[in-house]
RNA sequence: GGCCAGGUAGCUCAGUUGGUAGAGCAGGGGACUGAAAAUCCCCGUGUCGGCAGUUCGAUUCUGUCCCUGGCCA
């Protein structure tokens, strides 16, 4: 899309849902191709965030670098622009290098924003988001959503009225912009992705062998001492619910318990029910696009994949 | 052993003055433009514990049995 040339670097994007084995299989690639990974994971970019977003050790890291994985503290927050812009110097860097960047992770908005680009939109701004909840707070959402209704009809016709955190985005770029959503949205962003991908999905096939997985996964993560790593920021004191970091898969359900919300079982049970249901909406993505070549999950062929990714460098020069 | 309260969807429970039942959660499907591991939308048939009785008709009333929890012995 957008153009890519015959003559464009290669590139390999590898998506998978949590716990579908994405990253074992990233590093058996790096071991046998001039690969270099640039993960795609709005979690992994969270430094002291280690054991609950299951980043790579520093063994595979250093097997294996990552780019993009920890480069930012808890109580900074990301976006899909911000990591498109990263992810576009980092390739970049790897091609001039002579290698082929190998983008990794379950972030599908960070994949869609990077190969089709994103809208000129201004960006978040802090205090206005607080300005509209406040309203919120008075007026309600479905007042906000009629508000929005009056500038930007096509944009509250897609967002629902029960989704606070769309809406207040719509509101946002209006109310800085003065140009409706819809409209800057409609003005084709001529982002160029200039690359030639392979596009490879891995896909668990068989839903319980998944569940199982995430609840083995957990386990694990609790053993690791995941408790004591949301303790940690816990207790810095400067960070809470409202953090993007914080409403990760683990750390949320984790900080809920810190708080007494519930007990250690009850938190367990949440973090399982998240990760399950997170694991499903990265697989809504993944079926909605037919571009991806998909792998079998539980049932890797190793020697297959590499035969693919061997054929697709090769065509290549 | 006696008394009491319960046994209804995978779980927690509501309900039917007798016309075979519905919420939340879980689960499934979908959406996705600077928070995305986020945010939201759609999807509810299950011997209403078993058996028998009353009734045109029982998950609902009656009897009995089984199971669970509590109290008393």
């Amino acid at each position: 899309m957008n153009g890519a040339a015959r003559n464009d670097p290669p590139a390999i994007l590898l998506m998978g849902p949590t716990a579908s084995g994405k990253t074992d299989l990233a590093v058996e690639l790096v071991r046998r191709f001039s690969l270099e990974i640039v993960s795609v994971d709005s979690a992994l970019v969270y430094r002291e965030m280690d054991i609950g977003t299951a980043k790579p050790g520093p063994e595979v890291l250093s097997e294996a670098p990552h780019r993009l994985v920890d480069i930012l503290d808890p109580a900074e927050s990301y976006s899909a622009a911000q990591f498109r812009e990263d992810a576009l110097r980092e390739m970049e860097q790897i091609t001039a290098a002579g290698r082929v960047p190998l983008l990794v992770g379950g972030t599908m908005l960070y994949f869609r924003a990077l190969e089709q680009g994103l809208s000129e939109l201004p960006q978040a701004d802090a205090s206005l988001r607080a300005e509209i909840e406040a309203q919120a707070l008075q007026r309600g959402w479905q007042g906000l959503h009629k508000e929005l209704a009056e500038v930007d009809p096509v944009a509250a016709a897609r967002i629902h009225p029960n989704d606070p955190q769309r809406l207040q985005r719509a509101l946002e770029v209006y109310r800085l912009s003065g140009v409706p959503l819809s409209e800057l949205q409609r003005r084709r962003s001529d982002d160029a992705f200039p690359y030639r991908t392979l596009r490879l999905a891995l896909l668990p096939v068989d839903r319980e062998r998944l569940h199982r997985r995430i609840e083995h996964r957990f386990e694990n993560m609790l053993e690791q001492g995941l408790i004591n790593e949301v303790a940690h920021l816990y207790e810095r004191g400067d960070l809470d619910l409202s953090c993007p970091s914080m409403r990760a898969v683990g750390y949320r359900q984790v900080w809920r318990h810190l708080e007494g919300e519930y007990d250690r079982k009850e938190m367990s049970r949440q973090v399982v029910v998240a990760t399950r249901q997170l694991a499903k909406r990265q697989m809504t993505w993944l079926r909605a696009d037919d571009g991806l070549e998909t792998l079998n999950a539980d049932a890797l062929e190793l020697s297959t994949i590499c035969k693919r990714v061997e054929n697709y460098l090769r065509d290549e020069t």
